[in-house]
DNA sequence: GAAATAAGTTGCATTACGCAACCATTTGTG
DNA sequence: CACAAATGGTTGCGTAATGCAACTTATTTC
């Protein structure tokens, strides 16, 4: 009956999207990143429904992702800003971001580039590197029970457990 | 009414998010890493509905994250694989895991660590990095129009802007 | 060869979402 | 200051998405 809320789940991807999971919710956040501030702003560049759109500024609100802060000292007009926990959602975006441009649309129809402004160069791809800066795959991985796990979780990844190689090898 | 279709916007955040963006599929696609190949692995690990996890794989192997393979050659049992587009979503899971450790549980409650085998110690933090390796924030960086940029894409970015830096400057 | 399991499918109830109209408060213009 | 327009929502209603449970058909297991 009602929709399953994932934050009940003993795992961090969940909690995370049922925050930022929701449908629009990444693209409000991107639009954010882009430099949108103002309702209508985020209403007109994405054609979102009005009244969703008040939902998610909300809940992104009251979670911290965003802050709703007087346009002028005293104001009672608002716009919305990314909050530390919010600009740290960058990785997450370009991440999706270069996948879609890999997978969906072929890197040469990206329809933006980020660019480090040092260099003029294009970011390069978002990665998973070991302290030594070794590129690390998902054959290269374990994963194990940390000090949150419950007792189901326990179970599932027990020390000699490697998940994520499992799923690569699935040759 | 139609629920929206984020693949006709010019971005390739919205066409990722049509694709793994949906309830569920992330957390499916988190199932695959843990190793779950089979209907019933993914739908007692996540409690999802059947007919929904029937309606996410169809799409998960139509789109290519996923392949649909006989259990053993010939047999009418199949069994769901990460193909190399679904094994490259694997930084976007980490980064997702990573931020809400952070943000939404706490690192001493992590309820599971992703370990470099090779060394045994956690992995570190997704981060954007340059190609010498400094670490970029949104403040180092500028959205540029790219070759697949449509007119309002290429009027929204122009090579002047830096969006992700304007984002950043909101104090 | 009977029972159990796997992998769905179908029907119905509930929730989420899109659209458009409405409203109260600023902001701009003469 | 009067008046219009823009801003930032809220409300009501119809459709799409999701959850639950029962049913079906292969495939194993004993």
């Amino acid at each position: 009956m009602t929709r399953s809320h994932f934050a009940s789940m003993n795992c961090a991807v969940a909690h995370t999207l049922d925050v930022i999971g929701e449908w629009w919710t990444l693209l409000i956040i991107r639009e954010a990143f882009y430099g949108a501030r103002r309702f209508a702003q985020f209403q007109r560049n994405l054609g979102i429904a009005r009244n969703i759109l008040t939902v998610r500024l909300r809940k992104l609100v009251e979670t911290g992702v965003l802050e709703r802060v007087p346009v002028r000292p005293g104001a009672k007009r608002y716009e919305y800003r990314l909050t530390e926990m919010g600009l740290e959602v960058l990785p997450i975006l370009v991440a999706l971001m270069q996948w879609g441009d890999r997978w969906m649309l072929g890197t040469d129809k990206a329809p933006v580039r980020v660019i480090d402004r040092a260099t003029g160069n294009e970011v390069p791809q978002v990665r998973l590197l070991a302290e030594d800066g070794r590129p690390l795959g998902p054959e290269d991985l374990s994963v194990v029970p940390g000090p949150g796990a419950d007792r189901a979780s326990r179970l599932r990844f027990r020390a000699a457990g490697r998940a994520a190689a499992r799923a690569a090898r699935a040759g």
